[in-house]
DNA sequence: TATACCTAGGTGCTGTATCC
DNA sequence: GGATACAGCACCTAGGTATA
């Protein structure tokens, strides 16, 4: 085999015989051995004369042939995965498409349904590589350009670019809080541990930061242990671990694990607690301190007071066994886990009362915010004192004509996003309400202009190529005769007859298949701009994306029906898909190609809300049981 | 019929891709 | 580089199939 140049990152063929050939990437590479990483996670060290890229191997294919590589998708499986699949399941059906897209391959069909569908893989002679030499990107300037761009890095996952808006709402309504910001008691586990770490007695040794998480992992153990195998009551970043730190034993004495997260340093309570520390006044940022190898952060007053309240309830022998290397019997570090437990520290009062300072009762701009949002949803009825309770849909929440849709609501545990978001829709709109509606209606107008351009993106997916003027026919094929009639009538025809917001919104996602989602999200786009609501927050919404596409199409032609509007307003969302892909510098999804959208990158769409933190927010009120006097108190 | 084994599908959590 | 969403993984369970 003659010898040929192999860089990091290619895909290669290995041929052990002819029977046995594997594609792979290049990991490493020097003049005799290359390190592959194989699809199906493996990796081995093989004699680069063994190897060839794999669009070499194509291009060296008979000319006849066209140079396709034309193999059973049952081959194709075992060149990947070292398996033939007889079930090919939707993730390794991704793998092998990702892979062969990425490094610049074309397959045909699109699907392949059995083991003996023949797959066709070819170059896709628009590709270029991301990494292209200087020299490359010279000539490929030279190239007319007629057909495809050079091939951007992978797709967004939001491809009409809502999610900055939405969390800037949320912001606005819960600062500080994070997806990940779930437990009062790692407040004042990191500020006890900043306090203790960064004092003098561990200037030498291992750095501080390693310290702290061994500090967590120990605090993890004894949690664990605490709350046996069956118990997920007391949930910690670090919960899958709980098997393997359980089996952990050696005759019941455990030493501190040597790991509760992949990546403790980007995963771990430190860096995701960060920013939210800092909003809520416990401690600020001291960079200064980093330079002197001390953990960056300095505490408040807040956060001295909470470290302290914390410090009462480590055991005292803990923070020894934490950073040294000795063990303890399973029953000691289930009485500390006792001691530690953040569903205890609510009823250590010096600790609570600090961090309700920090939380929601201090002066600064970020504790005020999440007081006006706390103290309102207290007001409603969305947050009780009743913490140990599934939450349900409030009685005030529903409209009468939507008890029944309520009713066959699944129960939710604590506070959902759509169901705060809900609620407040129903209210008037006043000024106390304003901040809520304002995000329920972005949201709800981001649903409903997603559930559209989804009917867009899988038509796609199907056929490749689709005009726009052709979808309504599709949508209205699929609905039902009542649908039909308010897709055809004019918008404020379709506003007055469509069901309510509460109704539609369940139905978005009840319904099957993309057209009839589409149909329902069309009627709540119709619903929404026609009602009072709308309205009256519409100027809050002002420039976000959701408000120019409904104004500019629907708003600025109420005559039209949803069926006549729909191709502009899919034109609307291809062309504002294309700017946030511009502006994201990631690869599009779909293009306009004369009268047509063609399929470029597509990716999965999903329908929801985006979050906005009330689940977080409920889960930290429940750990400090807060009530409604602790909110008087704040006044 | 009992049992073992296999697979699909659901769920929850982690690690990483993506976005700003 | 920080914040976030989500893909992917591990685990579990139900149901189907093969075998004794």
């Amino acid at each position: 085999m003659k010898e040929i140049d192999l860089a990091q990152g290619q895909v290669v063929l290995w041929e052990v015989t002819t029977a046995r050939r594997y594609l792979a990437i290049v990991r490493r590479v020097d003049s005799e051995f290359a390190e592959l990483d194989f699809f199906w996670g493996g990796r081995k060290s093989v004699r680069t004369v063994e190897l060839r890229p794999f669009v070499a191997y194509l291009d060296e294919r008979d000319k006849n042939s066209r140079r396709v590589f034309s193999v059973k998708r049952s081959t194709l499986c075992e060149m990947f995965f070292n398996r033939p699949l007889r079930r090919l399941r939707p993730k390794p059906a991704r793998t092998i498409r990702n892979a062969l897209r990425k490094h610049g391959l074309r397959y045909d069909p699109e699907e392949w349904p059995k083991p003996d569908t023949r797959v066709r893989i070819w170059r896709d002679c628009s590709f270029v590589s991301v990494k292209a030499s200087t020299v490359d990107s010279t000539i490929e300037a030279l190239l007319p350009r007629w057909l495809e761009p050079e091939r951007l890095p992978p797709s967004s996952r939001d491809p009409l670019g809502l999610q900055a808006y939405a969390e800037r709402l949320a912001n606005a309504l819960l600062p500080g809080l994070t997806v990940f910001t779930t437990r009062a008691g790692y407040y004042g586990f990191l500020a006890w541990a900043i306090q203790l770490l960064n004092g003098p007695s561990f200037s030498s040794g291992p750095t501080r930061r390693e310290r702290l998480n061994r500090l967590e992992r120990g605090l993890v153990l004894c949690e664990f242990i605490q709350h046996d195998i069956n118990d997920n009551s007391c949930a910690l970043l670090g919960q899958r671990s709980k098997t393997q730190l359980l089996q952990g034993h050696e005759a019941n004495r455990y030493r501190v694990p040597t790991r509760i997260l992949k990546n403790q340093n980007s995963a771990g309570a430190f860096r995701l607690y960060a920013t939210s520390l800092t909003s809520f006044g416990f401690a600020v940022d001291a960079p200064d301190l980093g330079a002197d190898r001390l953990l960056p952060y300095s505490l408040s007053d807040f956060g001295e007071r909470l470290a302290r309240g914390f410090k009462r309830r480590v055991p005292d022998a803990f923070t020894n066994f934490a950073l040294g290397d000795e063990t303890r019997h399973r029953d000691v570090l289930r009485e500390w886990g006792g001691q530690l437990c953040f569903s205890e520290l609510r009823l250590l009062e010096q600790y609570r009362r600090a961090f309700l300072e920090g939380f929601i009762l201090g002066n600064s701009v970020d504790a005020e915010r999440r007081f006006l949002t706390v103290r309102r949803l207290f007001q409603r009825g969305l947050l009780t004192e009743r913490y140990e309770k599934r939450g349900q849909i409030a009685p005030e929440a529903t409209a009468e004509d939507d008890s029944a849709a309520a009713e066959e609501a699944p129960e939710l545990e604590g506070l959902s996003n759509d169901r705060v978001l809900l609620y407040f829709y129903d209210q008037a709109p006043t000024n106390d309400n304003r901040d809520f509606q304002t995000a329920a209606v972005f949201e709800l107008l981001g649903l409903g202009l997603s559930a559209i351009f989804r009917v867009l993106v899988e038509d796609l997916r199907s056929h490749g190529r689709t005009r726009t003027s052709e979808l309504g026919d599709r949508i209205m094929r699929d609905a039902d005769a009542r649908t039909r009639r308010l897709w055809s009538a004019p918008l404020a025809g379709a506003a007055a007859g469509a069901p309510t917001v509460r109704t539609l919104v369940p139905d978005l996602f009840r319904v099957e298949g993309a057209a009839q989602c589409a149909a329902v999200g069309g009627l709540l786009l119709a619903r929404l701009v026609g009602e009072r609501m709308f309205r009256a927050v519409a100027p809050n919404l002002t420039g976000s994306a959701p408000l120019i596409l409904v104004d500019s199409v629907l708003r600025s032609q109420p005559e039209r029906s949803l069926a006549q509007a729909l191709p502009e307003l899919l034109q609307a969302m291809v062309e504002r898909h294309g700017e946030v892909s511009v502006n994201k510098g990631r690869q599009r999804w779909c293009y306009f190609d004369g009268e047509a959208v063609v399929k470029d990158d597509l990716q999965e769409m999903a329908l929801g809300f985006h979050s906005m933190r009330f689940p977080q927010l409920y889960s930290l009120c429940r750990d400090v049981r807060l009530g409604a006097e602790d909110l008087r108190n704040g006044n």
